[in-house]
DNA sequence: GCTGGCTTTGCAACCGGTTGCAAAAATCAC
DNA sequence: GTGATTTTTGCAACCGGTTGCAAAGCCAGC
């Protein structure tokens, strides 16, 4: 069925390896030789087996790309971004989805066996272990929107989540909100500490503005608009940094249906800056992670490390901005 | 590095063949020499290369996922599902982003190039020849979410749009609405253009009931907002059905912008049930379509194909329902 | 025409597995 | 214990490529 390297070698009347060499670039082929490989190839219809190659050459331009976020809209965007960026280079995506799993040994065996030149785990909420663990196996791997550590042990791209956190509460100072609230995704996920670190650190340098700190439990709009109505029972803060923004529709929604408005009643701010945080009937104010930077960046990393295993773990991370829209009162 | 058959079989004291055998189900070897060989391979940390063995046996176990609709938020559900579905039954999904490229003879070298089993083409809106150029070249397809034709070439799972622009009317009908209309996406999608017909020959059955058809230029928000915004301009219909979500989201933004009331003054309708459609300030009234069922039967297709290549082609067609939200008023 | 240096070419071994075949070992019936 | 039968095993060839090496071909210079 399928044309194979050694058919094109008969039909042009060369060795095997003229035909290989006409195909890998900078190899020493003749003008003449070359012509003839590529009539017949053409004729034929051949293209070379990329796995068979790999078995030799060690490199198989395939990428493990990982993730467990497929509920986050965000993340489509983020897909596209990885998928097109890794195409431009040459590279394949082999997608891992995580959603059940979180032991990492099968993950790393499982991309082993498809010898996967490098991996890319795209996740905020998974722990540094799970990346780390194909370092450990001698698997080149980046972590996208993970956490930095100080001494990291695996590249990790990202954003600070603690400056976010930071740039969060100075805007709700700035904005007058004198009562303010954080409203996190889930406890135990690294990005939420920080952000609620962040949040609360810079708070702490405004003693006149009272705090207070909730978690919903998961980064979905039903858990946010769960907990935000649970908040509203009581008397609630002025504005809340959300989570993220998935979380930060689902708490908007629950305010409006308890018919206060926003900002008038209630300000709110996200973080992401998904794609529909801009559609007009949602109208999020937010903090915007700039994911094509992100994704540019763990691309870069990933290629680096597969050309020079030993490079030392990196952490690169991206300065976020507000975006302004209608969830939060305008400055004073 | 790598640890590779020949360590192990060194290390077990057993032909190279008998450590392969222990890895292969059903394959002749005693219980004596598989203990030794998994005993020996657990020490040694030794998983077979995937790869290597597709190159004698055919089969890589990778299936190639192609897709053009990186931002629909459906699509988030459908990679999720079709992840998740490919690893379940023990393949890998190489995914292929079109977002630009329409030849398909690009697609058709590269992931012959990796030697995939199979391919799986999810758009709604790229033609039937996209995916008959795999079954052209010899590679097993499935297209999901395409559109039906009387003499399929390959496989086709999804819906029948032409049922669910009746359908649509039908339930326009049933709330009284009396001056209802069609916005599609692009004219040129076939799945737009099905679901017109639809729509149009249910109406025609009602000469009571006015009708107008209009397209916004693409299945996207502001699309969909655009071409209502133009609509309100002139006297507007009391019932639309949208394309589908995203551009319903966008419609629906701009009849709220205009300061009228859905469904009081308008109703609307989409197409899809995305899982945003359900968040309650949205609130989207639609027809869902049941992706877990096609993607199960996609998955399923495609390798019914790989197993049985001469296989003739299937039209796979699964019901849709009406999902009551709140931008249609409800049954007289 | 001969020599020397550089380029091109084919041979053969190898990458990490699988598999048909025949020999060896184990099992069974008597 | 013997012979027949079945199971297990290793050899060697093969899958579709790549690549080191040495032989062959080419060209220039004298």
């Amino acid at each position: 069925m399928a044309v194979t390297l050694k058919d094109v070698a008969a039909r042009a009347g060369v060795s095997r390896s003229a035909v290989s060499r006409t195909f890998t670039a900078g190899a020493s082929v003749s003008g003449k030789t070359r012509a003839k490989v590529e009539k017949a190839a053409a004729e034929l219809g051949y293209s070379p087996n990329a796995l068979a190659s790999s078995l030799t050459t060690g490199r198989t331009k395939l990428i493990g790309l990982i993730s467990n976020n497929f509920h986050n809209p965000l993340f489509l965007e983020v897909f596209d971004l990885f998928t097109a960026g890794l195409q431009d280079r040459g590279l394949r995506p082999l997608l891992v989805n995580l959603s059940d799993e979180t032991d990492p040994a099968n993950s790393v065996r499982m991309l082993r066996q498809y010898s996967v030149d490098g991996v890319i785990v795209a996740s905020s909420t998974l722990p540094p272990s799970f990346a780390e663990a194909f370092r450990t196996a001698g698997v080149p791997v980046v972590h996208s929107f993970g956490r930095s550590t100080t001494m990291p042990y695996v590249h990790v791209v990202g954003i600070d989540n603690i400056a976010c956190g930071r740039m969060a509460a100075e805007t709700l100072v700035q904005r007058g909100y004198t009562r303010v609230a954080f409203l996190g995704g889930p406890e135990q996920a690294t990005s939420t500490q920080d952000r609620a670190q962040g949040f609360l650190s810079a708070l702490a340098g405004h003693p006149d503005v009272a705090t207070t700190v909730s978690y919903a439990n998961a980064y979905t709009f039903e858990a946010g608009r769960a907990e935000m109505e649970r908040l509203l029972k009581a008397r609630p803060a002025e504005a809340y940094f959300c989570g993220d923004d998935v979380l930060s529709v689902g708490a908007l929604s629950a305010v409006q249906d308890a018919g206060l408005q926003v900002p008038g009643d209630i300000g709110l701010i996200g973080l992401n800056d998904m794609e529909i945080a801009g559609w007009q009937n949602i109208d999020l104010t937010t903090i915007r992670q700039p994911i094509a930077e992100i994704i540019d960046a763990s691309i870069d990393l990933v290629i680096g490390t597969i050309e020079a295993p030993d490079r030392h773990p990196e952490i690169r991370q991206f300065p976020c901005r507000i975006v302004e829209r209608g969830t939060l009162r305008p400055r004073l």
